[in-house]
DNA sequence: ACAAATAACTGGTCTTACCATTTATCCAGA
DNA sequence: TCTGGATAAATGGTAAGACCAGTTATTTGT
């Protein structure tokens, strides 16, 4: 019965271009669309057409819809990878040392790729998020750096031109800011991490726009293994704080 | 931020009212629904608002519409996709050669920490893999010779002791595997291909276990390169059946 | 400076109209 | 009577406009 060929529907190309934006990464997670007024209008069909399309998206989680508020991209693609570990992040302390070191390969090649696939465009959005990250240095808003620099790599992944590395390299890198901020509380970094940070992030940068991949890779390296080798040094002498707090508190029960 | 109760939607309270009666068997795989307008009378709503929750019933497989003719309930219906990449992969064939490239990376880098950090235990479970894989060679199960493919590379990824890259590289083989059994059907293998899988296989357990973990990643990596090329080959004549059969269908218009 | 009232968006729904495809009906011609 | 095709009816697909119901930003009043 349904053998015929199908007519092509609007409501469902609709559907794949939005699609299409969230899978390349145009759309990201969190991000709110367009209104459906000016939504419909850029994509040359009707309300109804790109509310239809919409609904689809929305049925399988992928958008999510608030009246009033606006519509938003949920981040299911990346949960549906790393749903489980979220809570694991805390209390498993290894768990921090795998994923320094896997984000160690996949920004690695994330940078190699960019610096041999970017495009101008690419190249254009990730010479923004620099800046923007080099400005929201010295800001002591935690909320803004950490959005700045996973912009930065999420920047970087994109000009990968591999979804995967795209999605993947955002979510981790968003999944340790997080837990970061949660367990260390806002954590001021180091004295001298900063300027370290930035001439770390330069160096990538510089690597994938005068497209060298090799020193991309490099670049991308050693920035992972200073944040690890950074983190590291944070954390012994925080647990060494916490131990010592803990000695005088031995006696006192929280009320 | 989407803490907030949500309102309750009128599409997703028909949608509901659809999906129960199908599901409590009022509406029998292969009926028609009542006409949009009937029904829209019917259930006191805008039609409109009824389409929004036919759309949504539609993205998850359980109705079927065909301009002119009507809105039929699916004959097959659970497919049961809950995960969003399973269904990108059908509709987005670029997803599928970056899952590749991806792959090479992350079962290269496995199959190296796996040489250089597997314990005695961990050979011994990856041993264990290999000969069941080569057991279930031969086998016309489809779902065995994936079961053990993925429980091989699983023990890889396992003995890389990055946990971040044992549940990457199974999630997203099982991915593949997945789409493939959905996509191509049951895709007989390429006639040579199954020696060749075996001796790449081969290869690759024997450079872990002899611990030269470059041996190992280049072992893995062209075990991709060859999964890509068989898979690259196999569609391409699968285009080349289908676009025979269509040309042989084109003068007969379907009474 | 702060809080409340207000204005401007934004998604949710409805009505109406028209188009495109399919299906059923009917009528002329054999 | 039967067949074939033209015609009409029915059905899903799309569009436009209006209004409602929440949300968010702005203004205003104290």
């Amino acid at each position: 019965m349904p053998n015929k060929v199908q007519v092509p529907r609007i409501s469902d190309a609709v559907a794949s271009t939005l699609e299409r934006r969230i899978l390349e990464g145009s759309l990201k997670p969190g991000d709110r669309l367009p209104a459906e007024r000016e939504l419909a209008i850029e994509l040359g069909v009707s309300r109804p057409s790109l509310r239809e399309a919409i609904q689809k998206l929305a049925s399988k989680g992928m958008l999510q819809s608030r009246q009033g508020g606006g519509t938003f991209v949920t981040a299911a693609l990346e949960k549906s990878f790393f749903d489980p570990w979220q809570d694991m992040m805390g209390s498993y302390p290894n768990l921090r040392e795998d994923m320094l070191e896997f984000r160690r390969m996949l920004e690695g090649q994330a940078a190699e790729w960019a610096a041999e696939r970017a495009t101008d465009a690419d190249l254009q959005r990730l010479e923004q998020a620099y800046t923007a990250l080099q400005a929201s240095f010295g800001n002591d808003d935690t909320e803004k750096r950490s959005a700045a620099d996973i912009a930065f790599h999420q920047a970087i992944g994109d000009a990968s031109h591999n979804v995967l590395i795209g999605h993947l390299s955002a979510a981790l890198l968003r999944l340790m800011h997080d837990n970061i901020r949660l367990n260390l509380g806002e954590l001021k970094s180091v004295p001298a991490a900063g300027k370290l940070l930035m001439s770390q992030h330069a160096a990538i940068h510089a690597a994938i726009a005068e497209r060298k991949p090799q020193a991309a890779r490099a670049a991308a390296e050693t920035h992972i293994d200073f944040v690890r080798e950074t983190l590291a040094q944070t954390l012994r002498s925080v647990a060494r704080r916490e131990t010592a707090e803990r000695r005088l508190n031995t006696d006192f029960s929280t009320p």
